[in-house]
DNA sequence: CGGCGCGCTGATTCTGGAATCAATATTCCA
DNA sequence: TGGAATATTGATTCCAGAATCAGCGCGCCG
C-alpha cells in the first residue's frame, strides 16, 4: 500500500524510508504501551501519544487495533522463531540444542525485555477464540521441538518412554516461567549476571533434573549454529 | 448480605440455600463462558444466558464484572492453593513433595478442566496493571515453594548452587505448560491415562532431568500427606 | 515559484457493552 | 390471605473508546 512511492529512484526512496520509520516507531510504541497496560487496557490514543503522532495516523498504517497487535506479534515472533528453528535444526546432541534454545530465549529477553513481556503475557496467552491467530505459530515451534526430541530418542540420546510433545511443552514452559520470574519482578531484572545464571540453571535443570543438577555448566555458550556470533545490535 | 434471612430455622435456611445455589450457578456459568471466550471477549449477557438468568441478576450477586472474575478466581484458587500448601508443608523428602504438587495440579485438571483453563489463561496471566489482583496470590505460592527448596538445600537434598525461587518458578512453569498442552489440544485431553502418564513424566523429568529420566516412576502416588486418599468427587 | 497531492491531524460519529433502575414476580411470615 | 420483603427482569442510560473523514499544510515536481 505504501509502495506506490516507488516511481522515482532516489527521492522517493527516502520517502518510503521515512514511512517505514514511522511504521516502526508506532510498532515500537505499541510494544511499549502493551507491555505497560496490556492490550485491552490501552487505547489507540495511548499508543499514538507514546509514538508522538496523531492517532488517526495509526489507522493509516494499521487497519485496526487487532492488526496492530498482530503486527507486534509478527515482528517479534518471526525473529524469535527463526533463531529457535536454527537451534532446533542444528545437528548436535540434543543437550546442546536445548542449551541453544534456552540461550536464544534469554538473549532475546536481555535485548528487549518489553517485547518479550508482550509476547509472553499478551500474545502467548490470548484465549482461544481471541483475535490474534498466533496459536498456530506457537504450536509450530512446539511441533518442531517435538520432532527434535523424537529424533533424539531414535539416536538414543534420551529415554524412549518420554512423550516428545510433552518434552517440548515442558521445555518452553520452563523457559517461559524462568523469564516470567523476571517479568514479574520475582528476580532482579537489572542484574545481567543473574540473568545468565538463571539461563544456565534453566538449561541444566531441564537436562539433568533438580537432584542431578551440576554445579553450573560454565558460562561459555554451547556449540551451536549461529547463536554465538554477536549479531548487529538491531 | 444474604445472611439476613437467618431469622427463622428451616424455611429461611432453604431460601439461603437457593440463593447460594444461584450464586454458584452464575459462578459456574462464568467459568464456562470465560473459558470459551475469555474474560474480555464476553459480555455479562453471555454469562447470564449461560446461567439461564437475566443479566440484571448477575449484578444482584456480584458488584460488577471484575468482582465476578475475582470470585471465579477466589473460588478456584483458594482450593488449589490449600492443597498445594499442604504438599509444600509436608515434611518429606523434597522429591516426594514435588511429586505431590504435580499430582495436585493434574488432579485439579482432571476434575475441572474448564476451571483450570480459566485459571491458567485468564487469571494466571493478566497483565500487570490489570483488574484482578491475584498476582499476589500467585507470588505467594512461588514464595512458599521457594522456601521449600531452600529448606531442601539445607538438608542437602538438592544442590546448593540452585536459586530456590528459580526452582519454584520452573516447577510451576513445567506444570503449567504440561497442562497447557491439554488445554490447547496438543495432547488428547480425553485420555485419562495419558493425563496420568503426563503427570508422572512432568514430575520425573523435573526431578531427574531429560537425560536421566527413569522409565516411568510407577503410577502409584508418592507418599504424601493427603493427596492419595481419593477425595469425594466434588 | 506556484500549485497540487499526500501524509497527517484530531473533532466527530458510531458501536458495543457495562451498569442502572423502575417495574413485576415470588417468597415468607403473621 | 394480605402485604412486606426480597428476587428477578430487561429496557434504558451512559460512556469508553474504536473507527471515520473532511480538511490542512508540508514537500515535491514541473
Amino acid at each position: 500500500m505504501a509502495e506506490k512511492a516507488q516511481t522515482a529512484a532516489k527521492k522517493s526512496q527516502s520517502r518510503a524510508e521515512r514511512e517505514a520509520d514511522r511504521r516502526r516507531v508506532i510498532l515500537r510504541a505499541a510494544v511499549e504501551v502493551f507491555s505497560r497496560k496490556g492490550y485491552h487496557g490501552c487505547r489507540i490514543q495511548d499508543v499514538a501519544k507514546e509514538a508522538g503522532v496523531a492517532y488517526g495516523l495509526v489507522y493509516h498504517y494499521f487497519k485496526n487495533k487487532d492488526e496492530l497487535l498482530e503486527s507486534v506479534f509478527a515482528s517479534g515472533w518471526q525473529n524469535f522463531l527463526a533463531r529457535v528453528s536454527a537451534e532446533i535444526l542444528a545437528d548436535h546432541h540434543v543437550a546442546a540444542r536445548v542449551r541453544g534454545i534456552v540461550h536464544v530465549a534469554f538473549e532475546a529477553y536481555r535485548r528487549d525485555p518489553r517485547g518479550v513481556k508482550v509476547l509472553i503475557l499478551e500474545v502467548g496467552r490470548s484465549p482461544a477464540g481471541g483475535a490474534v491467530n498466533r496459536g498456530g505459530a506457537f504450536s509450530a515451534v512446539i511441533l518442531a521441538a517435538s520432532e527434535m526430541f523424537s529424533e533424539a530418542q531414535v539416536r538414543g540420546e534420551i529415554p524412549a518412554h518420554l512423550h516428545p510433545t510433552l518434552c517440548a511443552t515442558m521445555l518452553f514452559g520452563t523457559i517461559e516461567m524462568g523469564l516470567t520470574s523476571f517479568v514479574m519482578g520475582l528476580l532482579d531484572k537489572r542484574d545481567d549476571e543473574a540473568i545468565e545464571r538463571a539461563r544456565d540453571q534453566v538449561a541444566e535443570t531441564f537436562l539433568h533434573g533438580l537432584t542431578g543438577a551440576r554445579p553450573t555448566a560454565s558460562v561459555q555458550p554451547p556449540p551451536s549454529t549461529g547463536r554465538a556470533r554477536s549479531r548487529p545490535t538491531s
